[in-house]
DNA sequence: ACGGTGACGCTCA
DNA sequence: TTGAGCGCCACCG
């Protein structure tokens, strides 16, 4: 059975456009915990639907990609397919494609 | 209770 | 700019 916490973090992945992603740390600070993002992180790992659940479009505070249960590059892949530009291991103009909730 | 781990973040060299 | 170091929270044995 998941923990509340978990819970809390698939439910704010829903609200997640297509297109647009967020980062651990924003999905922290608007669950009341600013120091949680590696919890976040753990949360997202446990995401027994993915990618209805889009857990892919979460991606580091300095717009590195992170990581991803069925590995980065499929992470990447997903995100190319939604139109989000990436370059290497970095989301381009994050700011511009960020979701604030 | 205690210590280790991990899809993270920040600072500083 | 990039990497090492250290701190953070939730979870597990």
């Amino acid at each position: 059975m998941p923990k509340a916490f978990d819970e809390a973090v698939w439910r704010l992945l829903r609200k997640i456009p297509r297109g647009r992603v967020t980062t651990y740390k924003r999905i922290a600070a608007a669950l009341g915990k600013p120091g949680g993002a590696r919890a976040v992180g753990n949360a997202c790992g446990k995401n027994p639907r993915a990618p209805q659940v889009p857990c892919h479009r979460v991606v580091k505070s300095d717009g590195s990609i992170g990581g991803y249960a069925k590995g980065a590059g499929k992470k990447i892949s997903l995100l190319r397919s939604e139109r989000v530009g990436i370059r290497g291991n970095r989301v381009l103009e994050l700011k511009k494609i960020i979701f604030r909730f």
